[in-house]
DNA sequence: TCCTTGGTAGTCAAATTTGACTACCAATGT
DNA sequence: ACATTGGTAGTCAAATTTGACTACCAAGGA
């Protein structure tokens, strides 16, 4: 559920007091489809769990000039923290999806600390890539199932690229003041 | 679930009969764990599923030598058919855990369907890493959430990879007779 | 007027996943 | 004898996800 929490998070953040509604919709704007699942029902059910944690607050509903337009919510102090905490755990994640999460708000943190993170992230990627190549090296390939060998390759290969990808977003760090 | 189905049906179908534990124990040798999450409760409910869906039988308890050692499940003629779909399903997969699981069950298949999938996915990887591109090239980069541009960048490089990497397994499919 | 279409907003039961927990047995130490 | 440890085998409630479904309102057409 990290994933959804930073997203619903991060979304109400940038849009302040919003519905439901509305959040689906930035994250459809924002293509969060290409790299992730995400249905109305684990919106709606991550607005009432942050509610009820109190890193949200809901509020009246909004005068919407269509349809229902229940329940609005806007984040809290707590809230805050928890975006803060829930983003540098993205950030340090190897899951892609988690990691993607974490780059769409990596401007939300102070440069040098943005920077940091991904630096972190990028050396155990590579470390966890060679760990991988160990692994690979001493295992035999075989036609049976789990091919295992052919399996650390792709995992090895898709962490090495990832680390590299992740050079380049910080390169890009830099270029905006 | 398709992933916890194909994986289930897949080592029983090494294993024959066989109960829970040994599932997941060949689970755990086959390292499945260095790219899934594997929980016991969802190996066993799958168990409970495929058997309600008549994809499993089971049977008496092995008079196991150590433990309770209940239930032992053996897969059926509908559960052969079940996981060859599931395993061209997994193969045609741009989630790259599904499509680890489908590789590590590709020897279970005639050499030439295998040939013949993996070269579609193949495409079907390069097609979307040129879409990504493509769209990417219409995006401004932008320091505000959701960084789009970062992502899509992100993304293509991973999708090329995994390409290149199902080209390679691709290969090695000749090698062995 | 009434009906249909389409977008807005959200609900809900069912399916699935999580991971802590129970229970059993055997070997080992004391 | 008997307590402890550790591996085997599985259960279960709680948390989460899925996605089909309801309900409301506005605009346009017949």
């Amino acid at each position: 559920m990290n994933v959804v929490r930073l997203l619903v998070l991060g979304v109400i953040r940038e849009l302040g007091r919003c519905h439901g509604y509305a959040i689906r919709q930035t994250l459809d704007e924002w293509q969060v489809q290409t790299w992730t699942r995400l249905h109305s029902g684990s919106i709606y059910h991550a607005l009432q769990q942050l509610t009820k944690e109190g890193l949200l607050e809901s509020g009246a509903p909004e005068p919407g000039n269509r349809g229902p337009g229940k329940l609005t919510f806007a984040i809290s102090r707590a809230g805050e923290v928890e975006f803060h905490d829930q983003l540098r755990q993205a950030l340090a994640s190897f899951d892609l999806i988690e990691l993607s999460a974490g780059i769409a708000f990596i401007g939300c943190l102070p440069k040098a600390e943005a920077t940091s993170l991904i630096s972190q992230t990028i050396e155990c990627l590579k470390d966890n890539a060679d760990r991988l190549a160990l692994i690979a090296s001493s295992v035999r390939p075989s036609p049976k199932p789990p091919r295992t060998k052919d399996l650390l390759a792709l995992w090895r290969t898709n962490l090495a690229t990832t680390a590299t990808s992740l050079e380049e977003i910080r390169g890009t760090l830099d270029t905006f003041h």
